[in-house]
DNA sequence: GGTTACATTTAGATCGGTCCAAATCAATCG
DNA sequence: CGATTGATTTGGACCGATCTAAATGTAACC
């Protein structure tokens, strides 16, 4: 039996209109909910909507309002669990807003970035969300998104000077408390040898974590040797081939900070291969709190920064700002939260 | 000093025709890269889109051409890595075809993703990419998107009997063919009492790939003892603490296959504490190849999945589908590939 | 010179909505 | 009864692009 599928035109406002007997502009009327229309009217049309299966058409309306009803989301790693959490934050946000989500990844790439960036606007978002990718520079951000367009920068800055006429958003994590939390609560259990490992100091959330791992060192009057300021690439891989760095040096430490959760677990593996349980004979802390933090063994202290509710609080940051354009630029820094757990131990013999 | 920011209009095809002192048509030819229009006049047109800050407003153009630039993409757990790697590749293939994504996320909430559903259609995709909700019907989703909206569904099918007139396309792994695959390597070892473990028989996914085990069993000539077949919530505790109902029937099994990798993370850590050696005294696979499958001690032996590239694949397809959309549906499965790692050892006594 | 051919440009309708000012209509008022 | 009022409805321009068919300009041909 051959399946025929009728292939009907989209219906429009046009075809409602002619079907009801009354004008365009009345049906307008009655999808926007305007109380001017009269009951009987508007219910004969509510019908006929319904049955003709109308979809609204945003775009053609957007159009002529010079509205949009999207914002773009343009993150630079969605593998990254933090980001996807985050991601899932706006979105939720975004939607509950009317708004809908136009997604770009840049894979840490500058050159992808002005790509995307380019594509995206094209498309009309009333702002954009954008957390940098690595080595992108704020003057080439503003060449591809225009001066006037919403920008509310995510968890980093781009590099270079700030272009003077925009005013752009950020909504940062509080890094540098995060740093000092976490080493005071090791400091607080009695360590004294405490390193700071993982992390590039090209990276500004770096700079500041070890900002206030430094603070709180020397607030407890402690020496911060170099050979305990270890760098490596933020991946579980490259920090568990690091770990050896840490006893090579005269200092041997009893714990330390690390960068983030990646760089912590990384970490936890590498103290293993050296024949050292991590939680016991060494301490350690990560940072974000992604999910594996509470599972792994021994579970991870670490900074919680809640990175679902970081995107609702990005995506109401930049409806504000719609609503608002000419508001002063806001410079927001979100509290992050020590979460203790098994894997920050006293030191051996205390 | 105060701050004057000129508030520009925005720049449209009009304006630039103006101040070039030729036709809205011949400067959207331009636009388009036409070869009918003067080389002088291209140039002069160009030069001036650049230095007026031209941005092409893709929504109108897409409102006369009765076209769309944009695939809307629908999951419904953003949080989960496997998802949001997924959700990477979907956009990496869709930005390289100029084509933008439309993201929405549901939280495994039926209700919500019909509202999601009804908001990203009015943005007008082309066409839409779902991974729909757990416990969601067919026959909503139909009623969401209407009978002509292009759709891939993802991962796994919604419930309820597959409406006629559509025509939808489906992306799945190749559950049943991992199951089996995990099992054979398991019995080529020299395994012999093997047990499927976690996930629920309510899970299509699980139902799969517990198909393929018994496949497998079932042709090596082994039986399948009901004690050996364990539900339980896929998550990691949940594993760990239903490991010693392997050991509480008559049937001492040495291996088993597992759910997906959580599972087998899981149960790692349960042999642990029963005092046994996952990789030495007891083999396991996993399922999905998730980023600490290799880094577990032992590594764990899983199948593949590659959910990017899976994004890609999903990205190609629905592309495919708006080029033709007569075609008749496809039905694609997804090759898994064994990764063989440490966790999968001969048994004991061999 | 008039015609044809070709290259280039353009006027004006159109996509599917929204907006405005004006039209329609019934009811009320002096 | 004509005028005023308030409630509804509407024609037509408009948003910023594309499309078609026709107009324009120039060089080549008989």
């Amino acid at each position: 039996m051959p399946q025929h599928t009728l292939i009907r035109r989209k219906i429009t406002l046009n075809d409602i209109a002619a079907s009801c007997g009354v004008s365009r502009a009345t049906v307008s009327l009655v999808l926007r909910g305007s109380p001017l229309v009269n009951k009987h009217t508007r219910a004969r049309i509510e019908e006929d909507l319904r049955q003709q299966g109308y979809v609204y058409n945003r775009a053609a309306a957007n159009l002529r309002r010079r509205t949009s009803s999207s914002i773009a989301l343009v993150l630079n790693d969605l593998g990254n669990p933090f980001f996807a959490e985050f991601a899932a934050g706006v979105d939720e946000a975004l939607g509950q807003a009317e708004f809908v989500t136009l997604l770009g990844s840049t894979g840490e790439s500058s050159a992808r970035q002005q790509t995307v960036l380019g594509s995206l606007v094209e498309h009309g978002p009333g702002g954009i969300i954008l957390s940098p990718a690595e080595g992108s520079d704020a003057e080439e951000v503003l060449s591809a998104i225009g001066p006037q367009m919403p920008l509310l920068l995510f968890n980093r800055e781009p590099g270079g000077p700030r272009p003077a006429s925009s005013h752009w958003d950020l909504l940062a994590l509080d890094n540098q408390n995060g740093g000092r939390l976490a080493t005071e609560h090791l400091i607080a259990l009695g360590h004294r040898g405490i390193a700071f490992f993982g992390g590039h100091a090209d990276s500004s959330s770096c700079r500041q974590r070890r900002a206030g791992y430094v603070e709180a060192m020397q607030a407890a009057g402690l020496d911060i040797p170099a050979d305990l300021q270890i760098e490596c690439m933020p991946t579980r891989t490259e920090a568990a081939h690091r770990c050896e760095a840490l006893f090579a040096g005269a200092h041997r430490p009893t714990a330390a900070v690390c960068y983030n959760d990646a760089v912590a677990l990384g970490l936890m593996l590498g103290l293993r291969q050296h024949g050292r349980q991590p939680g016991r004979d060494f301490a350690l802390t990560g940072f974000d709190d992604i999910a594996e933090a509470a599972l792994s063994l021994p579970s991870l202290t670490t900074l919680c920064t809640d990175p679902r509710a970081r995107g609702r609080q990005a995506a109401g940051m930049i409806l504000h700002r719609l609503a608002d354009p000419l508001a002063p630029a806001t410079h927001t820094v979100a509290p992050v939260q020590l979460v203790v757990r098994a894997s920050s131990c006293p030191p051996p013999f205390n």
